[in-house]
DNA sequence: CGATATGTTGATCTTTTTCAAGGATCGTGG
DNA sequence: CCACGATCCTTGAAAAAGATCAACATATCG
């Protein structure tokens, strides 16, 4: 969405396909929404507030009142130990509604905030509940893209629990570059990244310090390069195979 | 279920409340269940097979054509890299239901087996269906129990993110610990584990040789003692304090 | 009883962390 | 516009955690 209040200028807003909402984009790839369909998911993201980055959505022990929907940006979830280490267990793109079932919970027991600037809409359960009930191809997509989350979760247990160093950062860099691509926030040369490298040791599991390595190997590598808040991606190819990416487990799809 | 097909002899079948169902005593957790509810419940197991250990329940790769419901012993999801490399994901109790949605899946990303003996029923999408269908208590507490399952899967992350050795392990210990006791299957004392310590390196991202050391200091500490299949706890606050184990994560709880 | 799995230990090597310092960048207020 | 502080990035050196390799012990099971 190319609006004026857009956040990141740098390289423009989503590519293709531009007047499709980013929520709409996403669930199409779970099957074919209908028209009125398409409008009503849309209609979600009207009352999408500005917020800063690295500001809390949800608080860690808070009871949530409403779900999320990412409109614009980058948040995840995240979770911090007595130490203070934090570790972030997913990240929320654009398309991306922050889990419709927490609103029911009397406790969260990890936080959701913003990484870099976003724009997101607050979803009240009856609001939800009316969407899915009215509309089936809705409340399919959205399982279906609940389906995907949980696959993707498991993928983070293996990417930190058998994968290297650089293993571990160039699947983070393949999953974000695929799943943005498919809300048209990236093109195949790269897209922006609001993340600092010390967000990115707190998702693969390794210090601040050994992320700036790995990233300065991906680039003498030439493979790809990190940093000014945009990933270029020289050889997408050999990023691939460096983390052995396979896109399956973020498009599952039903049988029926 | 002291039944005559019983498959841990060593230190006996579930403890207290033995009529119930392991199911029905997992379920519970997250709500009241009516007796027409616990009944419809328990009859999911009657059809239960014996499986041996380390034999897949459903393939990576392959489409599931049913969910399956641990009765009794460990099964696992799990995943493996190209190199042979193995990452468990998660591990099915007795009373565990795995994957609902599954059944509705092209194509599994992971695949599930079992690590120890087990018994195991398989379940129809259409017994599920019919099942949540008339009882709304059931599909309540399995929409909850989906949710705890969640949310343990981003406590693995946080686990093989940012713990150390000692403290992944023991995290592990407290977990089974928990939600064995849940269903009936550990006392305060310990509970029976059918795992290597190859399982145990494979769940927490450490090689089998640090396991072994892991454990033979956990051991020394006096803080629990694993092998002959056999979790022997000696102190269960230490076990707690070095895992900064929190329970709350198995146990959501939903406003309404 | 041997064969295969699993557990145990020591020695060595690699990866990654930690610590420390300096440099770049960015937003902000003077 | 520039100076300033704050945050982030970068690099080196040293230390630590954990992996790997190799050997042997010990079940366990047909």
């Amino acid at each position: 969405m190319a609006t004026p209040t857009a956040i990141a200028p740098a390289h423009g807003g989503p590519q293709g396909a531009h007047l499709l909402h980013p929520v709409v984009r996403k669930l199409s790839v779970y099957g074919s929404l209908t028209a009125e369909e398409q409008a009503a998911l849309a209609g979600l993201g009207a009352g999408a507030q500005r917020v800063e980055a690295r500001q809390d959505l949800l608080e860690e022990g808070a009871a949530p009142d409403c779900a999320v929907l990412v409109v614009e940006g980058i948040a995840c979830r995240y979770s911090h130990r007595p130490s203070g280490a934090r570790q972030i267990t997913a990240y929320l793109l654009p398309g991306d509604l922050c889990d419709p079932d927490f609103a029911h919970l009397r406790r969260m027991n990890h936080g959701v905030g913003t990484l870099g600037p976003c724009r997101v809409a607050r979803v009240s359960r009856e609001t939800l509940a009316g969407l899915t009930g009215r509309h089936p191809g809705i409340a399919r997509a959205l399982r279906l893209a609940k389906l995907a989350e949980e696959e993707t979760t498991r993928e983070w247990v293996k990417n930190v629990g058998c994968r290297s160093a650089i293993e571990r950062v160039s699947h983070l860099l393949c999953e974000l570059h695929e799943r943005l691509r498919v809300v048209g926030w990236a093109t195949k040369a790269g897209y922006d990244l609001p993340l600092t490298q010390q967000d990115i040791a707190d998702t693969t599991g390794l210090s601040n310090v050994h992320v700036n390595r790995v990233l300065r190997q991906l680039r003498l590598m030439r493979v790809v390069e990190v940093g000014g808040r945009r990933v270029d991606i020289l050889n997408l190819a050999a990023l691939h195979d460096i983390a052995e990416f396979q896109a399956d487990y973020l498009r599952p799809s039903a049988v029926t």
